[in-house]
DNA sequence: TAAAAATACTTTAAGCTTAAAAATTTTAAA
DNA sequence: TTTAAAATTTTTAAGCTTAAAGTATTTTTA
């Protein structure tokens, strides 16, 4: 195999990752919409936060959701209006908050959270758990910032 | 393996393909910006455009690339102001228009497609043939709507 | 300790994105 | 043929997203 067609074969899978990847997004926005009347970034904030009983700095959740920090401002403002998380100061550094979903809010995710693994689960029928480890491993080290915790 | 930690296994497979398509997107979108001053949802109507000789109608261009209808209006009306792509009406449907690159957007876009397939292949270093092969013909059954000629 | 640099966040302007509604044209049906 | 339905696209309103600039605070350094 030429390096020549080994840069096309990985320009394809690259071209089939990003297919699947919208088309996976297209559908999950669509049941959060109709089914939990919420968004795919709103959701993602939920699902950082739920994971850190203590919250989350602000400049964390947007690294960690790769994501640029003036938008996490946004959608964590819309949050914080229904009452879903809210900021905490942190002592000692007036600069930073902590993002904490509320007690109704952790309420709201988890019962999404489970909807959302079956979606998932059912969209990706086809791939059986080797597969799904194999692939997963691969990726691993895959474009991604270097001392990523994920 | 129960079917329970099969579907853990497939969720965090979904999590590591939305982590590193999102990273990869983001590097993308940086070098478009910065060495092409374009942008991504731009290059990828070029992208679906050069293909085609003829070019696509606007509904054509908005399954492609997995995006609504409306999206697509607002992205070919700024490449047609620099003179990127052109409307051409369609003779026998005067509802639908043909959307084709100009020369200079192909040239534009030639050269671009060059240095794009050479970051992907550089930014997918740690795939090797045999991997790439094997994940695309695994996503090909991935998620992704009936009869789709990708 | 005062100035400079770094950090954390928000604001802004431009563009992207969606869903829904509207406008126009074509096709089908009565 | 007149009307209804379908198809193609654009418009609209709301929200998402980014890069860059701005504000406030903390840390470093000279």
């Amino acid at each position: 195999m030429t390096a020549q067609s080994l840069s096309k074969e990985r320009l394809r899978l690259w071209l089939r990752m990003l297919r699947v990847t919208r088309q996976t997004e297209s559908i999950l926005r669509e049941r959060l919409r109709t089914e939990h009347d919420t968004t795919l970034p709103r959701f993602d904030v939920m699902a950082a936060l739920y994971a850190d009983k203590d919250g989350l700095k602000m400049n964390e959740l947007s690294r960690r959701l790769r994501v640029s920090n003036g938008n996490v401002t946004g959608i964590v403002d819309r949050l914080v209006e229904d009452g879903t998380v809210e900021r905490i100061a942190i002592e000692g550094d007036r600069r930073a908050t902590r993002v904490c979903l509320t007690p109704a809010g952790r309420e709201t995710f988890s019962a999404m959270a489970v909807e959302h693994e079956r979606w998932i689960n059912a969209l990706f029928e086809g791939v059986g758990e080797e597969d799904a480890h194999h692939i997963g491993e691969l990726l691993h080290c895959l474009p991604t910032t270097a001392h990523d915790p994920d």
